[in-house]
DNA sequence: ACATCATATAAGTGCCTACTTATATATCTC
DNA sequence: GAGATATATAAGTAGGCACTTATATGATGT
């Protein structure tokens, strides 16, 4: 569970930053080349490759080389980690979410 | 929905720090209080009481005081935000992990 | 080979954050 | 009320991180 853990960190650690979870939403729309991302993005071409850097080392984007181009997609099975770490406490959003779904406002004051 | 997004940035900020996410988890195991949250992490109180404050402006957690001790407890709602953000990709989820599931090891490299 | 385009990496900088110690606030006991 | 316990807040600090500009790497076309 070691290297679970390291790898969800990651994760959580790549998916906290707004600008990163953007261009992870852009990704989820199809494969995007690293200048398109730029050219949507009002940051550098630097900051856009860092933080694809940083989604890719968490596993959560691949890239595949066409000539000159570098195109990003989202690599499916890397919000596995994420998922299951919210499903590890499934029995405790069954118990008290889903079960007392419409009591959850009123719970919540 | 720029609320829910800046929402979502809270979430995902206070889940992103290993302290914040082991405390998190210590209390999705029934409600604690300060005293012995602070006993179980090799963590200052002040540290503790900080990352209860993160979690609780998240909407992850609540608290509540019996005498001298503060109990704090998952809020379960807390969790949606979370989980609309993973489902908004649901569509893409579906497409690419469920139906192709097997598959997934193969496709990673 | 050279110029251009596309991306990554290096290096530097300012801000954010996670921690610390010290102190304030609240509750209980005597 | 005084002291003890439990928690929150204040203030300071060191390290991390998200950005920048500058430069290196790599591919294409002429």
């Amino acid at each position: 569970m070691q290297r679970a853990s390291v790898i969800q960190n990651e994760i959580f650690h790549a998916l906290a930053d707004p600008s990163r979870r953007a261009i992870f939403e852009s990704l989820t729309r199809g494969e995007v080349a690293v200048k398109d991302l730029t050219a949507r993005f009002d940051i550098s071409q630097p900051a856009v490759s860092q933080h694809l850097a940083t989604l890719k080392k968490a596993g959560l984007v691949r890239a595949r080389r066409e000539g000159r181009c570098i195109y990003y997609r989202v690599r499916p099975s890397g919000m596995k980690p994420l998922i299951d770490w919210i499903s590890h406490y499934r029995a405790f959003w069954t118990e008290h979410v889903e079960r007392l779904e419409q009591l959850l406002e009123t719970m919540d004051e």
